[in-house]
DNA sequence: TATGAATGAGAATTCATTCAT
DNA sequence: GATGAATGAATTCTCATTCAT
């Protein structure tokens, strides 16, 4: 159902798409689309719900709880790419989509924050296991970084069909593990 | 002149803008817009370019090529940073906007491409320095990765007013640096 | 439908016309003219299409083939002048219209030529049935001469209304006949 | 002065031609335009009775007056057409957009009538030289048919680059006076 | 329930026309 | 006297959205 709805967003754009065919591609009459889905906002922030959850559960599939932090971190990478280079089309939607559309920004930034406590989480107890005096708030913010890099790097990906999503997963490994072991450790550059 | 407009692509979005509003906040008449800048598509291309120019020509302005390349990257990141924090509807424009309009992908690929292969040179001249053997065309590779995570921090930060941009050039460093100083001697985390 | 149109092309001309107006004539929205007849170019076209089709049914209606000549001239004069007469609003677009808008000449010229064939054929018709030897060629410049007298004629009964469609079919018929019975019988005019 | 806006208007037609177009053809500036034409509709109307009256003056100047009837049609119809030839931008100003533009049609209808009554004269004082019984109110008709059989003749002229004023002058006045010749001998085609 | 048909509102773009210099 | 710069007013065309069936 939302299917057709992502694909013709993706494609186009919001604005673009138009609702003519949207409910072309549904292979269903516009009035029906109203129906099920209400007005071309909710459709798709609809969309964007569907894909973010789908997104989620199965980064959250992806990992095991009792693994070690750089092991969940591995795992949850893997996930994320894995999906991403399964659902381009969603990823194209979720992100650059809403995020250029001012009305929806919030619906996304609600999302993202979901995601980046839970890596600000996975930072904080490996912080702590490590014995590293913690720089509690600080840990969002790098998070932040992280979330943003690997989306970053996903959107990279989204528009390179011959990627590997493993391969970028262990590229964006290197990027962020190895330094973020060596801050972990209590190394600190400055000006 | 092109101040209005970028404004206006900046809160509304490249379609939501309407050339009536942004004649209005020019404080010209529609017409003039037209005369000056052409059409809209031609307007939002030149927009894109100016603020990629200035962009590109703070960064340069910012770096001293004879430093050493940690602090050629911090001037470069500080610098980077500032003009996001002082251009901020520039860059949503830039950053956002251009990016989720299939049309102008185009242009702002190219612009993203000299920039990541500047960041790639001053990888691989690190590199050189720290006599590590070369996995030569990764540098690109990295170089997108950290472009894309520096972005999504400015990204972040336009929507951060009380944010301030050393604070996250700094953070940025740490996250980038320290890391590929590690990746610099060696080290690589595996699976 | 498409009468809305024509009313409308024939009195303000193609230029002027606006679809705004079009649709409020016919009585329908804006969007309808779009949906059923689309651009403003094709639903020109139609028109055109429709009011020449029309005439040259009411034409060839109005001849039997097997009569004279002559007869049958007087026939399709007569069916020429009265569907004018009776479509001045279709005539004022096919004639004046059409022929003004260098984008439409194309389409004009060719459905003109169809008739100068048919009215050059009578002619030649007529000459063999006189034994005058041929001129061959020269019965479609003749035939565009009458043509156009005759549209000339029609286009002046076009803008008055008091006059009398079979009266002005007997003019054309003493202009042409005449003349043309004279030429085949081998006078001709030298200077 | 007027050239400029005559091919202007020919070229493109009157509502496709633009003010900025006819000043930078003129070499001017529009303002400058405005200042001794006046508006574009006064312009138009300007180079219409140009036109119009250097083709009459040129017919005129091509006629004996003292000449028999067909010599002075003859001389006539070959300035005309010669006129036609050597001025094919102003014919199309004045015929095809005039006519096509509602606005005019009253200009040119007096212009018209003007030539029209110039032609039933002479029909008329050749009935009388000839001593045929007068119909006196359908000298004017038969002019009018005259005068758009040539205007016809014209037109098609004006688009036929390799056709000979000349020529289509003898094919005029075959067409034309063999078949008045006879009307005014008393023929009368009937049905 | 499903849809074909209909529309209100609004967007880009263009021009004839006029000031201020 | 000449013009560069400016604009009010239209015009075509599109689309989200809703009835009547």
């Amino acid at each position: 159902m939302l299917d057709a709805a992502v694909r013709v967003f993706s494609h186009r754009g919001f604005h673009a798409a138009s609702m003519d065919e949207i409910a072309e591609v549904a292979g269903i009459s516009k009035p029906m689309v109203y129906a099920y889905l209400g007005t071309k906002d909710e459709l798709f922030v609809a969309c964007l719900h569907r894909e973010a959850t789908r997104l989620m559960e199965a980064v959250a599939a992806g990992v095991l709880p009792t693994a070690k932090p750089d092991e969940q971190l591995w795992h949850g990478l893997r996930a994320f790419f894995t999906f991403v280079g399964d659902h381009r089309d969603g990823w194209r939607v979720l992100y650059r989509q809403a995020r250029s559309e001012p009305h929806f920004a919030g619906e996304l930034a609600g999302m993202r924050a979901r995601i980046v406590e839970v890596v600000a989480g996975l930072l904080a107890s490996a912080a702590t296991a490590a014995e590293v005096p913690g720089r509690p708030g600080d840990f969002t913010a790098m998070a932040y970084a992280y979330v943003g890099a690997a989306e970053s790097l996903a959107d990279w990906l989204a528009d390179h069909e011959e990627e590997d999503p493993d391969h970028t997963a262990t590229r964006m490994m290197n990027f962020v593990w190895v330094g973020a072991d060596s801050l972990l450790q209590g190394r600190v550059w400055r000006a």
